[in-house]
DNA sequence: AAGGAACTGGACTGTCCAGTACTCTAGAGA
DNA sequence: TCTCTAGAGTACTGGACAGTCCAGTTCCTT
């Protein structure tokens, strides 16, 4: 007997959770069958029925529990080393590995998957967005008022100094992968953005000689 | 007998197109069944038929259709008034008037239905974005380096200012409006994102005093 | 006034799909 | 070993919808 860790059950539940999230992904909401879902878990229909009460209750479940996923995105963007000198680069690596992070394909589709249901499941949009989006701005703007209280960025409001970094960041890529079907930039190109956005971002924020001597 | 203008023809041509539209808009496309359109336009499903081959042919030709529309966007970026002492309320202006413009519910609604549907039409996803958003941002991009060559702006890379320009105002309305059903901004919010949005970019591109001397 | 083209209304086909019912099998625990 | 539960397999119901067909009507043109 191979010790299984789990009962049948939970293996069941855990094989319908991932196909449902694969398939979902890649094929939307209406485009995804129960029958799709049932196959692609191995799984007959009967039992997809017996752990989820019906399609929508399922969808809403892979939704949230994507939410809770952040963690390490919050990580990267709490993490900022105070140090004047360095400064730029700091903001610099953030900001690439941000960009990297948010521009995976499986976090774009999830993006275009929630955008396109936005109107059938409104409260998974707004829960993604408070919880999801919301918890990174906000964390960042905590990292930019340590920033500025060190005398190291010029900042009046943090959370929108935040919102400002962020769209300088994502706005250009963002958009290109949202309304072309598959996302078409290369690392370099990831980048690019991630400097020139860093760049705006410091000339507008870089505190002047006078401050930054108190 | 009234003067019609048009033929029969034309007239039901138009109002099939009509209210396809409407309803694509507000009930999605896998939402909205041909029956629904022939309904709306008060026209019978073989009248929709003849004049469109299938669904998904009429559904491209209306997102190409709305693509023609946006000229009064691109004069709204055009003229802004070359002026050293109000550049600050002249670019306000403009980026009120643009907030205004593209968080429309009509607009709002369009980028939804494109983004939903970019995996099943990635041609019109791309279509849009070039000779959309991208006429819009090229043209932009023209004002500013004009602006620059004035002393006005300091600007490297006029295009990707323009990006970075549209990313500070549009960024937060735009994912807010997204991720909700339906946009919850007032006019009050939409004209603090606009200032807020237009402060962070000169603060970037302002040009130093020397500059501004020559 | 007459002919033809466009339109109407509704029935019809074929397909897809969410959700249910039922029989039979396999596996976990007593 | 016996039993009971979860699951497999599959057929079925009911409804939606794209696209077609046809018989009869309205409009425009000449």
């Amino acid at each position: 007997m191979e010790p299984n860790e789990q009962g049948r059950s939970a293996r069941k539940h855990q094989a319908i959770l991932e196909a449902a999230t694969e398939a979902f992904l890649s094929k939307g909401y209406p485009g995804t069958s129960m029958d799709d879902i049932a196959k692609l878990a191995a799984v007959s229909k009967q039992t997809v029925y017996k752990h989820f009460t019906d399609k929508e209750q399922l969808f809403a479940e892979i939704i949230l529990a994507t939410t809770g996923r952040i963690d390490g995105v919050v990580r990267l963007v709490t993490d900022v080393p105070v140090d004047g000198a360095a400064l730029e680069e700091s903001l610099g690596r953030l900001a690439r590995e941000f960009l990297t992070a948010l521009m995976r394909p499986q976090v774009l589709q999830l993006r275009r998957l929630i955008i396109a249901n936005a109107d059938r499941f409104p409260e998974l949009g707004a829960a993604w967005y408070e919880q999801g989006f919301g918890r990174v701005l906000a964390t960042l703007a905590t990292t930019f008022q340590r920033l500025a209280d060190q005398g190291l960025l010029r900042i009046d409001d943090p959370l929108l100094a935040a919102n400002h970094f962020v769209g300088l960041l994502l706005w250009i890529p963002v958009n290109k992968a949202m309304f072309h079907g598959a996302p078409q930039h290369t690392q370099a190109e990831l980048d690019h953005y991630a400097d020139a956005g860093v760049r705006t971002f410091l000339a507008a924020h870089r505190p002047s000689v006078q401050e930054a001597r108190h």
